[in-house]
DNA sequence: GTAGCCTTGAAG
DNA sequence: CTTCAAGGCTAC
Protein backbone atom coordinates (compact mmCIF):
# COMPACT_ATOMS: atom_id res chain seq x y z
CA UNK A 1 0.00 0.00 0.00
CA UNK A 2 2.23 2.47 1.28
CA UNK A 3 4.92 1.23 -1.81
CA UNK A 4 2.30 1.58 -4.20
CA UNK A 5 1.58 5.10 -2.75
CA UNK A 6 5.17 6.10 -3.35
CA UNK A 7 4.89 4.63 -6.40
CA UNK A 8 2.14 6.45 -7.87
CA UNK A 9 3.05 9.82 -6.86
CA UNK A 10 6.65 9.93 -7.52
CA UNK A 11 6.51 11.33 -10.92
CA UNK A 12 5.92 14.67 -8.68
CA UNK A 13 7.72 14.55 -5.47
CA UNK A 14 10.48 16.91 -4.87
CA UNK A 15 13.16 15.78 -3.77
CA UNK A 16 15.53 18.16 -5.39
CA UNK A 17 13.64 21.49 -5.99
CA UNK A 18 10.82 23.81 -4.32
CA UNK A 19 7.58 23.35 -5.37
CA UNK A 20 6.44 23.32 -9.28
CA UNK A 21 10.35 24.01 -10.47
CA UNK A 22 11.27 20.04 -11.09
CA UNK A 23 12.92 20.78 -14.67
CA UNK A 24 10.70 19.64 -17.83
CA UNK A 25 7.78 18.72 -15.79
CA UNK A 26 5.71 22.24 -16.21
CA UNK A 27 6.13 21.63 -19.94
CA UNK A 28 3.48 20.82 -22.05
CA UNK A 29 2.77 17.58 -23.94
CA UNK A 30 4.03 18.32 -27.59
CA UNK A 31 1.26 16.50 -28.76
CA UNK A 32 -1.78 17.33 -27.36
CA UNK A 33 -0.61 20.57 -25.10
CA UNK A 34 -1.67 18.63 -21.71
CA UNK A 35 0.13 18.76 -18.96
CA UNK A 36 3.35 16.25 -19.22
CA UNK A 37 3.20 13.36 -16.49
CA UNK A 38 6.83 12.45 -17.06
CA UNK A 39 9.43 10.66 -19.79
CA UNK A 40 7.40 8.27 -22.26
CA UNK A 41 8.77 7.14 -25.16
CA UNK A 42 11.53 8.82 -25.89
CA UNK A 43 10.47 12.30 -24.61
CA UNK A 44 8.30 14.02 -22.33
CA UNK A 45 4.49 13.83 -22.58
CA UNK A 46 0.86 13.15 -20.92
CA UNK A 47 -0.50 10.53 -19.60
CA UNK A 48 -3.06 9.53 -22.00
CA UNK A 49 -0.55 10.15 -25.06
CA UNK A 50 1.47 7.89 -23.51
CA UNK A 51 -1.33 5.33 -23.61
CA UNK A 52 -2.35 6.41 -26.93
CA UNK A 53 0.68 5.56 -28.17
CA UNK A 54 1.43 2.28 -26.74
CA UNK A 55 -2.22 0.75 -27.80
CA UNK A 56 -1.52 1.84 -31.01
CA UNK A 57 1.83 0.37 -31.27
CA UNK A 58 0.95 -2.56 -29.31
CA UNK A 59 -2.32 -3.40 -31.14
CA UNK A 60 -1.25 -2.60 -34.48
CA UNK A 61 -3.57 0.02 -34.60
CA UNK A 62 -4.32 1.03 -38.67
CA UNK A 63 -6.21 4.61 -38.20
CA UNK A 64 -7.56 6.64 -41.04
CA UNK A 65 -8.51 10.54 -41.36
CA UNK A 66 -11.48 11.44 -42.64
CA UNK A 67 -10.68 14.53 -43.53
CA UNK A 68 -7.17 15.77 -45.07
CA UNK A 69 -4.68 13.77 -42.99
CA UNK A 70 -3.53 17.11 -41.02
CA UNK A 71 -5.76 17.27 -38.11
CA UNK A 72 -5.14 19.69 -35.33
CA UNK A 73 -4.43 18.18 -32.10
CA UNK A 74 -5.41 19.82 -28.78
CA UNK A 75 -6.85 18.29 -25.70
CA UNK A 76 -9.81 18.48 -26.02
CA UNK A 77 -10.23 17.73 -29.79
CA UNK A 78 -7.25 15.09 -29.14
CA UNK A 79 -9.67 11.86 -29.38
CA UNK A 80 -11.05 13.05 -32.69
CA UNK A 81 -8.66 11.93 -35.35
CA UNK A 82 -6.78 8.90 -33.93
CA UNK A 83 -5.00 9.01 -37.44
CA UNK A 84 -3.52 12.30 -37.03
CA UNK A 85 -2.65 12.25 -33.13
CA UNK A 86 -0.42 9.19 -34.13
CA UNK A 87 0.86 11.10 -37.23
CA UNK A 88 1.45 13.75 -34.68
CA UNK A 89 3.21 11.44 -31.93
CA UNK A 90 5.70 10.11 -34.66
CA UNK A 91 6.80 13.82 -35.44
CA UNK A 92 7.29 14.71 -31.90
CA UNK A 93 9.56 11.94 -31.93
CA UNK A 94 8.12 8.97 -30.02
CA UNK A 95 9.92 6.27 -30.60
CA UNK A 96 8.15 2.90 -31.42
CA UNK A 97 11.42 0.95 -30.36
CA UNK A 98 10.54 2.06 -26.83
CA UNK A 99 6.95 -0.19 -26.96
CA UNK A 100 8.16 -3.29 -25.78
CA UNK A 101 7.33 -6.36 -28.07
CA UNK A 102 7.60 -8.79 -25.39
CA UNK A 103 5.51 -6.61 -22.70
CA UNK A 104 7.85 -7.05 -20.16
CA UNK A 105 6.75 -4.76 -17.40
CA UNK A 106 9.40 -2.48 -15.41
CA UNK A 107 13.16 -1.72 -15.33
CA UNK A 108 14.28 0.49 -17.72
CA UNK A 109 15.42 0.81 -21.40
CA UNK A 110 17.92 2.24 -23.77
CA UNK A 111 16.53 5.73 -23.70
CA UNK A 112 17.39 6.16 -19.79
CA UNK A 113 20.56 7.98 -20.52
CA UNK A 114 19.18 9.82 -23.11
CA UNK A 115 16.60 11.24 -20.36
CA UNK A 116 18.87 11.47 -18.08
CA UNK A 117 20.82 14.05 -19.75
CA UNK A 118 18.02 15.97 -21.69
CA UNK A 119 17.30 16.35 -17.61
CA UNK A 120 20.31 17.53 -16.52
CA UNK A 121 20.28 20.10 -19.73
CA UNK A 122 16.95 21.27 -18.11
CA UNK A 123 18.35 21.47 -14.78
CA UNK A 124 21.78 23.18 -16.17
CA UNK A 125 18.95 26.02 -17.65
CA UNK A 126 17.05 26.19 -14.57
CA UNK A 127 20.39 27.32 -12.53
CA UNK A 128 20.96 29.61 -15.11
CA UNK A 129 17.40 30.99 -14.74
CA UNK A 130 18.24 31.69 -10.91
CA UNK A 131 21.07 33.04 -11.83
CA UNK A 132 19.78 35.54 -13.96
CA UNK A 133 16.71 36.51 -11.62
CA UNK A 134 19.22 36.96 -8.56
CA UNK A 135 21.84 39.09 -10.67
CA UNK A 136 18.74 41.50 -11.64
CA UNK A 137 17.67 41.35 -8.48
CA UNK A 138 20.79 42.67 -7.49
CA UNK A 139 21.18 44.81 -10.38
CA UNK A 140 17.83 46.55 -9.38
CA UNK A 141 18.30 46.32 -5.63
CA UNK A 142 15.98 44.29 -5.03
CA UNK A 143 13.27 45.64 -7.67
CA UNK A 144 11.51 44.16 -10.07
CA UNK A 145 12.21 45.58 -13.53
CA UNK A 146 9.61 46.18 -15.96
CA UNK A 147 10.01 46.46 -19.55
CA UNK A 148 13.30 49.03 -20.36
CA UNK A 149 15.07 48.07 -16.91
CA UNK A 150 18.54 49.17 -17.46
CA UNK A 151 20.23 45.85 -16.59
CA UNK A 152 22.96 44.63 -18.76
CA UNK A 153 23.64 41.14 -18.09
CA UNK A 154 23.87 39.75 -20.99
CA UNK A 155 27.94 37.55 -21.26
CA UNK A 156 27.01 37.19 -25.45
CA UNK A 157 29.83 37.79 -27.91
CA UNK A 158 29.79 41.23 -29.24
CA UNK A 159 29.35 40.12 -32.98
CA UNK A 160 26.28 37.69 -31.55
CA UNK A 161 24.70 40.81 -30.51
CA UNK A 162 24.78 42.60 -33.43
CA UNK A 163 23.48 39.96 -35.31
CA UNK A 164 20.69 39.32 -32.81
CA UNK A 165 18.17 41.62 -35.10
CA UNK A 166 18.40 39.53 -38.05
CA UNK A 167 14.90 38.52 -37.69
CA UNK A 168 12.33 39.40 -40.10
CA UNK A 169 10.97 42.94 -40.27
CA UNK A 170 8.24 44.19 -39.82
CA UNK A 171 8.25 46.61 -42.08
CA UNK A 172 8.10 43.86 -44.82
CA UNK A 173 4.97 42.63 -43.41
CA UNK A 174 3.05 45.48 -41.77
CA UNK A 175 0.24 47.08 -43.02
CA UNK A 176 0.27 47.17 -46.80
CA UNK A 177 3.40 45.33 -46.85
CA UNK A 178 1.88 42.25 -48.02
CA UNK A 179 2.32 42.32 -51.90
CA UNK A 180 0.55 40.21 -53.85
CA UNK A 181 2.67 37.60 -55.63
CA UNK A 182 1.49 38.83 -59.34
CA UNK A 183 2.38 42.49 -58.68
CA UNK A 184 6.22 41.15 -58.19
CA UNK A 185 8.45 42.16 -60.76
CA UNK A 186 12.26 40.81 -59.91
CA UNK A 187 15.19 40.38 -57.07
CA UNK A 188 16.21 43.34 -58.48
CA UNK A 189 12.62 45.63 -57.69
CA UNK A 190 13.40 43.59 -54.16
CA UNK A 191 16.78 44.66 -53.54
CA UNK A 192 15.95 47.90 -54.67
CA UNK A 193 12.77 48.76 -52.37
CA UNK A 194 14.58 47.37 -49.70
CA UNK A 195 17.87 49.63 -50.11
CA UNK A 196 15.25 52.62 -50.60
CA UNK A 197 14.12 51.49 -47.35
CA UNK A 198 17.66 50.94 -45.49
CA UNK A 199 18.84 53.95 -47.18
CA UNK A 200 16.22 56.53 -45.07
CA UNK A 201 17.84 56.26 -41.95
CA UNK A 202 14.78 54.48 -40.88
CA UNK A 203 15.22 50.65 -41.95
CA UNK A 204 12.35 49.40 -40.02
CA UNK A 205 9.68 52.21 -40.80
CA UNK A 206 5.79 50.58 -40.08
CA UNK A 207 4.67 52.66 -43.05
CA UNK A 208 5.18 50.03 -45.49
CA UNK A 209 7.90 50.36 -47.81
CA UNK A 210 6.72 48.17 -50.34
CA UNK A 211 8.94 45.71 -52.34
CA UNK A 212 6.86 46.35 -55.07
CA UNK A 213 7.55 49.03 -57.81
CA UNK A 214 4.50 50.77 -58.44
CA UNK A 215 1.79 49.89 -56.30
CA UNK A 216 1.37 47.63 -53.43
CA UNK A 217 -1.95 46.07 -52.55
CA UNK A 218 -3.39 47.96 -48.92
CA UNK A 219 -5.42 45.63 -46.74
CA UNK A 220 -3.17 42.61 -45.08
CA UNK A 221 -5.22 42.81 -41.83
CA UNK A 222 -8.15 40.93 -41.69
CA UNK A 223 -9.62 37.57 -42.42
CA UNK A 224 -6.57 35.39 -40.95
CA UNK A 225 -7.83 33.01 -38.40
CA UNK A 226 -6.03 30.71 -36.80
CA UNK A 227 -7.18 27.64 -35.63
CA UNK A 228 -6.30 26.86 -32.20
CA UNK A 229 -4.47 29.66 -31.25
CA UNK A 230 -6.61 32.90 -30.44
CA UNK A 231 -3.73 34.40 -29.14
CA UNK A 232 -4.47 37.46 -31.47
CA UNK A 233 -1.14 39.69 -30.76
CA UNK A 234 -3.31 41.93 -33.26
CA UNK A 235 -1.36 43.68 -35.22
CA UNK A 236 1.05 45.21 -32.79
CA UNK A 237 3.51 46.87 -34.91
CA UNK A 238 3.92 50.22 -33.20
CA UNK A 239 7.73 51.46 -32.77
CA UNK A 240 7.44 51.25 -29.28
CA UNK A 241 6.50 47.73 -28.98
CA UNK A 242 9.28 46.22 -26.94
CA UNK A 243 8.20 42.33 -26.94
CA UNK A 244 10.43 40.35 -27.46
CA UNK A 245 10.14 38.12 -31.03
CA UNK A 246 9.81 35.12 -29.53
CA UNK A 247 6.27 33.59 -30.78
CA UNK A 248 6.21 31.79 -27.12
CA UNK A 249 2.74 33.04 -26.86
CA UNK A 250 2.18 30.07 -29.62
CA UNK A 251 2.64 27.88 -26.73
CA UNK A 252 -0.18 29.02 -24.81
CA UNK A 253 1.69 28.60 -21.52
CA UNK A 254 -0.38 30.72 -19.45
CA UNK A 255 -0.17 28.52 -16.02
CA UNK A 256 1.99 29.27 -12.82
CA UNK A 257 2.00 32.95 -13.50
CA UNK A 258 4.43 32.91 -16.37
CA UNK A 259 3.92 35.96 -18.48
CA UNK A 260 4.08 34.78 -22.15
CA UNK A 261 5.94 36.27 -24.36
CA UNK A 262 8.02 38.68 -21.50
CA UNK A 263 11.87 39.38 -21.27
CA UNK A 264 13.51 39.79 -24.70
CA UNK A 265 17.39 38.68 -23.82
CA UNK A 266 19.35 36.35 -25.72
CA UNK A 267 19.23 34.49 -22.53
CA UNK A 268 15.85 33.77 -22.57
CA UNK A 269 16.10 32.60 -25.62
CA UNK A 270 18.30 30.09 -24.25
CA UNK A 271 15.99 29.28 -21.24
CA UNK A 272 13.31 29.05 -24.14
CA UNK A 273 14.97 26.77 -26.05
CA UNK A 274 14.67 24.62 -23.20
CA UNK A 275 11.45 24.73 -22.46
CA UNK A 276 12.30 26.93 -19.27
CA UNK A 277 9.68 29.67 -18.32
CA UNK A 278 11.75 32.92 -18.82
CA UNK A 279 12.10 34.89 -15.57
CA UNK A 280 9.56 37.09 -14.74
CA UNK A 281 12.14 40.48 -14.85
CA UNK A 282 12.90 41.50 -17.99
CA UNK A 283 16.77 42.93 -18.44
CA UNK A 284 17.22 45.61 -21.04
CA UNK A 285 19.04 45.22 -24.14
CA UNK A 286 21.71 47.37 -25.32
CA UNK A 287 20.03 50.73 -27.84
CA UNK A 288 21.74 49.45 -30.83
CA UNK A 289 19.90 45.88 -29.95
CA UNK A 290 17.00 47.19 -28.91
CA UNK A 291 16.45 49.43 -32.09
CA UNK A 292 16.47 46.26 -34.27
CA UNK A 293 14.72 44.14 -31.76
CA UNK A 294 12.02 46.54 -31.19
CA UNK A 295 11.35 46.04 -34.69
CA UNK A 296 11.13 42.55 -35.32
CA UNK A 297 8.49 40.58 -36.21
CA UNK A 298 7.92 37.98 -34.53
CA UNK A 299 6.76 34.57 -35.26
CA UNK A 300 3.55 34.50 -34.08
CA UNK A 301 2.50 37.72 -35.59
CA UNK A 302 4.33 36.22 -38.90
CA UNK A 303 2.31 33.09 -38.56
CA UNK A 304 -0.82 35.76 -38.59
CA UNK A 305 0.22 37.53 -41.26
CA UNK A 306 1.31 34.89 -43.21
CA UNK A 307 -2.81 33.18 -42.77
CA UNK A 308 -4.25 36.53 -43.59
CA UNK A 309 -1.90 36.92 -47.13
CA UNK A 310 -2.72 33.11 -47.96
CA UNK A 311 -6.30 33.74 -47.30
CA UNK A 312 -6.76 36.92 -49.57
CA UNK A 313 -4.95 34.74 -52.32
CA UNK A 314 -6.97 31.93 -51.88
CA UNK A 315 -10.15 34.56 -52.13
CA UNK A 316 -8.84 35.78 -55.24
CA UNK A 317 -7.72 32.56 -56.79
CA UNK A 318 -11.70 31.33 -55.69
CA UNK A 319 -10.95 27.80 -54.54
CA UNK A 320 -12.62 25.94 -52.70
CA UNK A 321 -11.20 22.37 -50.80
CA UNK A 322 -9.58 21.01 -53.27
CA UNK A 323 -6.29 19.68 -52.79
CA UNK A 324 -4.92 20.42 -56.39
CA UNK A 325 -4.60 23.70 -55.33
CA UNK A 326 -2.03 23.22 -52.86
CA UNK A 327 1.21 23.95 -55.31
CA UNK A 328 0.17 27.35 -56.17
CA UNK A 329 -0.71 28.51 -52.84
CA UNK A 330 2.52 26.72 -51.66
CA UNK A 331 4.80 28.88 -54.08
CA UNK A 332 2.84 31.92 -53.44
CA UNK A 333 3.64 31.30 -49.57
CA UNK A 334 7.55 31.17 -50.45
CA UNK A 335 7.67 33.80 -52.81
CA UNK A 336 6.21 35.96 -50.00
CA UNK A 337 9.05 34.50 -47.69
CA UNK A 338 11.13 35.51 -50.51
CA UNK A 339 10.69 38.67 -50.20
CA UNK A 340 11.27 39.00 -46.67
CA UNK A 341 14.13 37.48 -46.74
CA UNK A 342 15.63 39.90 -49.01
CA UNK A 343 14.62 42.24 -46.73
CA UNK A 344 16.02 40.88 -43.73
CA UNK A 345 19.03 40.06 -45.66
CA UNK A 346 19.18 43.76 -47.20
CA UNK A 347 19.58 45.22 -43.48
CA UNK A 348 22.25 42.97 -42.21
CA UNK A 349 25.41 43.62 -41.05
CA UNK A 350 27.65 41.99 -43.61
CA UNK A 351 25.20 42.02 -45.58
CA UNK A 352 24.14 45.33 -46.15
CA UNK A 353 27.86 46.61 -46.74
CA UNK A 354 28.22 44.60 -49.80
CA UNK A 355 27.59 45.88 -53.33
CA UNK A 356 24.37 44.66 -54.78
CA UNK A 357 25.64 42.21 -57.39
CA UNK A 358 27.31 40.06 -55.02
CA UNK A 359 24.25 40.62 -52.40
CA UNK A 360 22.37 38.98 -54.98
CA UNK A 361 24.88 36.18 -55.93
CA UNK A 362 24.64 35.07 -52.61
CA UNK A 363 21.08 35.13 -52.05
CA UNK A 364 20.90 33.52 -55.14
CA UNK A 365 22.93 30.32 -53.72
CA UNK A 366 21.05 30.33 -50.09
CA UNK A 367 17.90 31.29 -50.81
CA UNK A 368 16.37 27.52 -50.48
CA UNK A 369 18.71 26.42 -47.95
CA UNK A 370 17.79 29.46 -45.72
CA UNK A 371 14.08 28.24 -46.26
CA UNK A 372 14.69 24.73 -45.36
CA UNK A 373 16.67 26.64 -41.76
CA UNK A 374 13.59 28.39 -40.99
CA UNK A 375 11.37 26.08 -41.60
CA UNK A 376 13.19 23.63 -39.68
CA UNK A 377 13.50 26.05 -36.91
CA UNK A 378 9.62 26.74 -36.61
CA UNK A 379 9.12 22.94 -36.58
CA UNK A 380 11.56 22.94 -33.44
CA UNK A 381 9.64 25.16 -31.77
CA UNK A 382 6.51 25.06 -33.15
CA UNK A 383 6.21 28.81 -33.67
CA UNK A 384 3.18 28.38 -35.67
CA UNK A 385 1.62 25.40 -34.07
CA UNK A 386 1.77 22.19 -36.56
CA UNK A 387 -0.11 23.81 -39.70
CA UNK A 388 -1.55 26.97 -40.62
CA UNK A 389 -5.19 26.33 -40.65
CA UNK A 390 -7.00 28.77 -43.44
CA UNK A 391 -10.90 29.36 -43.90
CA UNK A 392 -12.24 27.05 -46.29
CA UNK A 393 -8.74 26.53 -47.68
CA UNK A 394 -6.67 23.50 -47.49
CA UNK A 395 -4.36 23.19 -44.07
CA UNK A 396 -0.49 23.56 -44.50
CA UNK A 397 1.50 21.59 -42.54
CA UNK A 398 4.20 19.08 -42.89
CA UNK A 399 1.60 16.14 -44.34
CA UNK A 400 1.69 19.02 -47.65
CA UNK A 401 5.16 17.42 -48.70
CA UNK A 402 3.36 14.44 -49.35
CA UNK A 403 0.83 15.42 -50.73
CA UNK A 404 2.74 17.19 -53.18
CA UNK A 405 4.72 14.04 -53.84
CA UNK A 406 7.93 15.04 -51.83
CA UNK A 407 7.81 11.60 -49.62
CA UNK A 408 11.92 11.29 -49.78
CA UNK A 409 12.36 14.85 -48.81
CA UNK A 410 9.95 14.66 -45.81
CA UNK A 411 11.61 11.90 -44.40
CA UNK A 412 15.05 13.64 -44.65
CA UNK A 413 13.31 17.33 -43.24
CA UNK A 414 11.69 15.24 -40.39
CA UNK A 415 15.05 13.65 -39.59
CA UNK A 416 16.87 16.90 -39.35
CA UNK A 417 13.80 18.00 -37.77
CA UNK A 418 14.19 15.53 -34.70
CA UNK A 419 18.24 16.07 -34.63
CA UNK A 420 17.52 19.75 -34.02
CA UNK A 421 15.52 19.45 -31.45
CA UNK A 422 17.71 17.03 -29.91
CA UNK A 423 20.33 19.44 -30.15
CA UNK A 424 18.04 21.76 -28.41
CA UNK A 425 19.06 24.85 -31.65
CA UNK A 426 18.23 28.01 -30.51
CA UNK A 427 17.72 31.43 -31.63
CA UNK A 428 21.10 32.53 -31.55
CA UNK A 429 22.58 29.63 -32.85
CA UNK A 430 19.89 29.31 -36.02
CA UNK A 431 20.49 33.18 -36.76
CA UNK A 432 24.53 31.84 -36.70
CA UNK A 433 23.25 29.03 -38.98
CA UNK A 434 21.51 32.05 -41.34
CA UNK A 435 24.30 34.07 -41.63
CA UNK A 436 26.76 31.17 -42.15
CA UNK A 437 25.07 29.70 -45.67
CA UNK A 438 24.19 33.29 -46.58
CA UNK A 439 27.27 34.45 -46.46
CA UNK A 440 29.10 31.40 -48.86
CA UNK A 441 32.86 32.52 -49.98
CA UNK A 442 32.65 29.84 -52.54
CA UNK A 443 30.23 31.25 -54.71
CA UNK A 444 32.13 31.95 -58.25
CA UNK A 445 32.48 35.85 -59.44
CA UNK A 446 32.36 37.18 -56.02
CA UNK A 447 33.78 40.85 -56.18
CA UNK A 448 35.08 40.56 -52.83
CA UNK A 449 35.75 37.28 -51.88
CA UNK A 450 37.68 38.18 -49.42
CA UNK A 451 35.12 40.08 -47.44
CA UNK A 452 32.55 37.14 -47.80
CA UNK A 453 34.80 35.01 -46.34
CA UNK A 454 36.21 36.92 -43.41
CA UNK A 455 32.65 38.08 -42.40
CA UNK A 456 31.36 34.22 -42.35
CA UNK A 457 34.77 33.40 -40.40
CA UNK A 458 33.46 35.88 -37.39
CA UNK A 459 29.92 34.74 -37.12
CA UNK A 460 31.36 30.89 -37.13
CA UNK A 461 33.58 32.50 -34.36
CA UNK A 462 30.96 34.20 -32.40
CA UNK A 463 29.04 30.46 -32.88
CA UNK A 464 31.74 28.57 -31.54
CA UNK A 465 32.16 31.18 -28.45
CA UNK A 466 28.32 31.23 -27.82
CA UNK A 467 28.16 27.11 -27.81
CA UNK A 468 31.20 27.13 -25.38
CA UNK A 469 29.36 29.83 -22.93
CA UNK A 470 25.65 28.79 -23.17
CA UNK A 471 26.28 25.11 -23.48
CA UNK A 472 29.52 24.23 -21.63
CA UNK A 473 28.03 20.96 -20.82
CA UNK A 474 26.91 20.32 -24.58
CA UNK A 475 30.81 19.88 -25.77
CA UNK A 476 30.08 18.77 -29.41
CA UNK A 477 27.47 21.34 -29.93
CA UNK A 478 29.31 23.68 -31.98
CA UNK A 479 30.51 20.50 -34.27
CA UNK A 480 27.15 18.80 -34.38
CA UNK A 481 24.83 22.26 -35.57
CA UNK A 482 27.65 22.76 -38.56
CA UNK A 483 26.55 19.02 -39.30
CA UNK A 484 23.24 19.93 -40.05
CA UNK A 485 24.10 22.16 -43.11
CA UNK A 486 25.26 19.39 -45.43
CA UNK A 487 22.02 17.94 -44.81
CA UNK A 488 19.91 21.45 -45.37
CA UNK A 489 21.85 21.65 -48.67
CA UNK A 490 20.66 18.06 -50.15
CA UNK A 491 16.76 18.70 -48.88
CA UNK A 492 17.31 22.67 -50.53
CA UNK A 493 18.94 20.81 -53.66
CA UNK A 494 15.83 18.61 -53.97
CA UNK A 495 13.21 21.11 -53.06
CA UNK A 496 14.59 23.51 -55.71
CA UNK A 497 14.50 20.43 -58.63
CA UNK A 498 11.48 19.41 -57.12
CA UNK A 499 10.15 22.92 -57.77
CA UNK A 500 12.24 23.51 -61.09
CA UNK A 501 10.38 20.43 -62.94
CA UNK A 502 7.25 22.32 -61.22
CA UNK A 503 7.62 25.22 -62.88
CA UNK A 504 8.79 23.69 -66.45
CA UNK A 505 5.06 22.09 -66.05
CA UNK A 506 3.97 25.58 -65.78
CA UNK A 507 2.78 24.40 -62.37
CA UNK A 508 4.44 27.52 -60.37
CA UNK A 509 2.69 30.34 -60.64
CA UNK A 510 5.15 32.62 -63.03
CA UNK A 511 6.73 36.49 -62.86
CA UNK A 512 7.71 35.70 -59.72
CA UNK A 513 10.73 36.19 -57.57
CA UNK A 514 10.47 32.34 -56.75
CA UNK A 515 10.56 31.05 -60.60
CA UNK A 516 13.68 33.71 -60.74
CA UNK A 517 15.39 31.90 -58.04
CA UNK A 518 15.17 28.97 -59.39
CA UNK A 519 16.26 30.25 -62.97
CA UNK A 520 19.01 31.90 -61.18
CA UNK A 521 21.14 28.69 -60.58
CA UNK A 522 20.80 27.59 -63.93
CA UNK A 523 22.26 30.75 -65.76
C1' DG B 1 -11.32 3.54 -27.11
C1' DT B 2 -9.74 6.79 -23.57
C1' DA B 3 -7.16 8.26 -19.68
C1' DG B 4 -6.07 8.21 -14.91
C1' DC B 5 -4.16 5.37 -11.56
C1' DC B 6 -1.55 1.11 -10.28
C1' DT B 7 2.20 -2.41 -10.47
C1' DT B 8 6.55 -3.88 -11.93
C1' DG B 9 11.52 -4.37 -12.10
C1' DA B 10 16.26 -3.05 -14.07
C1' DA B 11 19.43 0.59 -13.28
C1' DG B 12 21.77 3.31 -10.23
C1' DC C 1 17.49 0.74 -0.99
C1' DT C 2 15.09 4.45 -4.47
C1' DT C 3 13.84 5.91 -8.98
C1' DC C 4 10.81 6.11 -12.81
C1' DA C 5 9.40 4.52 -17.39
C1' DA C 6 7.60 0.59 -18.88
C1' DG C 7 2.95 -2.32 -19.06
C1' DG C 8 -1.66 -3.33 -16.78
C1' DC C 9 -6.18 -2.37 -14.99
C1' DT C 10 -10.63 -0.36 -15.11
C1' DA C 11 -14.32 3.35 -14.70
C1' DC C 12 -16.05 6.00 -17.97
Amino acid sequence: MDVADEAASSPNSETQYPPDVKPGFDELCPVCGDKVSGYHYGLLTCESCKGFFKRTVQNKKVYSCVDSRSCHIDKSQRKRCPYCRFQKCLNVGMKLEAVRQDRMRGGRNKFGPMYKRDRALKQQAFRQQQRIIAECEMNLGGAVGGPGSPVDIKPDPALLQASIGMGFNPASMGTGGLSNATDISSMAAAMAAAAASAVDGNPVTTSGSSYVMGHSSTTAGGGGRVGGHGSASGGNSSPLHLDDGSGFANQDITENGTSPGSGSSSTMDALRAYGMPPPLIQPSLPPLLREIKANLLDEDEMKQKMVSFLTDTLRQMETGNSGEQLLPIVCRMVDQLLFLMVEWARNSPFFREMKVEDQMKLLQNSWSEILILDFVYRQVHEYWGTELVLPNGPRLNFDMLDKLGLGDVRARLFELIKKSRELKLDYHEYMCLKFLILLNPDISGLENRLYVEQSQEKVNAALLEYCFSFYPEMKDKFGQILLRLPEIRIISIAMEEFLYFKHLNNQVPDQTLLTEMLHSRRK
